[in-house]
RNA sequence: GUGAGUGUAGCUCAAGGGUAGAGUAUCGGUCUGUGGAACCGAAUGUUGGGGGUUCAAAUCCCCUCACUCACCCCA
């Protein structure tokens, strides 16, 4: 038989790593119910349509990376590549505009895409992130880009930086665009193939080229703040005078463009030195149409996202330490029953505890539980089982007692306090 | 989707056409009432898979799969 390994791109996340998920994910939940977020959980998969609609049919996620599949009913199907899209259609469709105050949410989950692998790059990730509704106010950006900014930095995150910018909405992007278009136009020839490409596709991308001559084209190309409506410049100003008053240090990117097409006005990323390639590990920015162009309210919307295995990559989350464990060991199957009787009191009082039915010699059953780092060994022989006692091994003090056995779980309270 | 590098024991790696090896981990013993050490011993492989060249392939060639890194894109 061959064997069956996991599907490429997706990985099996086992002890020790999975501590540091779990520390994680404690510290997502506990930071951000701070500024009122609750959890949302939505399914998986949703109707392909909805990332079409949601995230834009031109995207390359749309185009090149979505698990799509049909269910036995000819529905297509697709596992999310991102959650934002999911979200929105969540609270449309549970009424929650309506329903719940302040309509704020984050969310922890694995996302799908197929790319090819890379360092920080997988088919299965796996994304917090933070969705806000109705509030339009520019200090509210500062506050989520706040959010973002800070939780990385209360990790410990060295090395990484915010950059902002704002995209413009349909009242102003349209024109720049055309421009963009003009300008780009004119210096087609030291544009490599797929940025001439870009040009009528999504010429802001042309930005994010990073071939010499494309960079050195798009250095003299006008950016969109000159062209920005009167809203979104006043807005821009005072995200920018928000983040100040939040303390969040960030530099202005006037050529910075999101991969998704629902961004509107404030858009943002925090990316890392120390990644490789694949650098960017918190993105977002606003979104004031999505909620109507997926059949909601009119209703604005702003959010990120950011990637775990990327955050994890340059993290040493210090694994906590093991919980006291107490090793039972029995020098002969007489014991065992005695034995048996010791750890049902220990489970029940809540010590983790791990009871050894080999009766091999109790040299195996020392090393044994030296190796799961027990911090006790409880050691049941021929003379503790007649005499009604448990002797107690402390394995880091050295140090041994012998014991009644009634009196197991007094001494463990008294120790451990 | 494109390109490069790498696949040999659970793990880290040797052997570059002529009998597949070491370290480490595992298990057993020295040592059936006490862990981390030492010594002795054992087990473990379709050399990622398939095809080809050859008297002979882990080794050379082709295909395929996987991993790694980069491009692309993104978290």
């Amino acid at each position: 038989m061959n064997r069956i390994n996991a599907p490429r791109g997706t990985r099996d996340i086992v002890y020790p790593e999975i501590t540091a998920w779990q520390i994680l994910e404690e510290r997502i939940r506990e930071f951000y119910s701070r500024f009122l977020y609750r959890e949302i959980r939505t399914p998986m998969f949703e109707h392909s349509e909805l990332f079409q609609r949601g995230i834009g049919d031109a995207t390359e996620v749309v185009q090149k990376e979505m698990y799509t599949f049909e269910d036995k009913a000819g529905r297509s199907l697709t596992l999310r590549p991102e959650n934002t899209a999911s979200v929105v259609r969540a609270a449309i469709e549970g009424g929650l505009f309506d329903a719940v105050f302040p309509l704020r949410f984050f969310y922890i989950g694995p996302m799908f895409r197929y790319d090819k692998p890379q360092k920080g790059r997988f088919r299965q990730f796996h994304q917090f992130g933070v969705e806000v509704f109705r509030e339009e106010n520019p200090e509210l950006d500062a506050e989520v880009v706040y959010a973002a900014y800070a939780f990385l930095e209360e990790l410990g995150l060295k090395e990484i930086s915010l950059e902002v910018n704002s995209v413009g909405c349909e009242e102003c992007r349209p024109a720049y665009l055309k421009v963009l278009q003009q300008e780009a136009r004119a210096h087609q020839q030291e544009l490599c193939l797929d940025c001439r490409r870009k040009i009528d596709t999504n010429p802001l991308r042309i930005f994010d080229c990073k071939q010499p001559g494309c960079r050195a084209a798009a250095a003299t190309f006008s950016t969109i703040t000159p062209h920005l409506c009167r809203g979104c410049a006043d807005h821009f100003a005072g995200v920018r005078a928000g983040l100040d008053t939040y303390a969040v240090p960030y530099t202005v990117n006037e050529r910075m463009v999101r991969g998704l097409d629902y961004y509107t006005r404030t858009a943002f990323e925090i990316t890392s030195d120390r990644l490789g390639a694949q650098n960017a590990i918190l993105g977002g920015g606003r979104y004031n149409r999505l909620v109507r162009d997926l059949g909601g309210p009119d209703i604005a919307g702003i959010g990120f996202a950011a990637g775990m295995e990327r955050l994890l990559l340059h993290l040493e989350i210090a694994p906590g330490k093991d919980p006291q464990i107490c090793f039972l060991a029995c020098q002969s199957a007489d014991s065992r029953a005695d034995a048996m009787k010791l750890a049902r009191q220990l489970w029940r009082a809540g010590y983790p505890a791990y009871l050894d039915y080999s009766a091999a010699n109790l040299k195996k059953q020392f090393r044994r539980s030296d190796r799961m780092n027990a911090a006790f060994t409880l050691v049941l022989g021929t003379e503790e089982s007649a005499s009604g006692e448990v002797s107690i091994k402390d394995m880091v003090r050295q140090e041994q007692v012998r014991i009644p056995q009634q009196e197991l779980l007094q001494w463990l309270d008294q120790r451990k306090s």
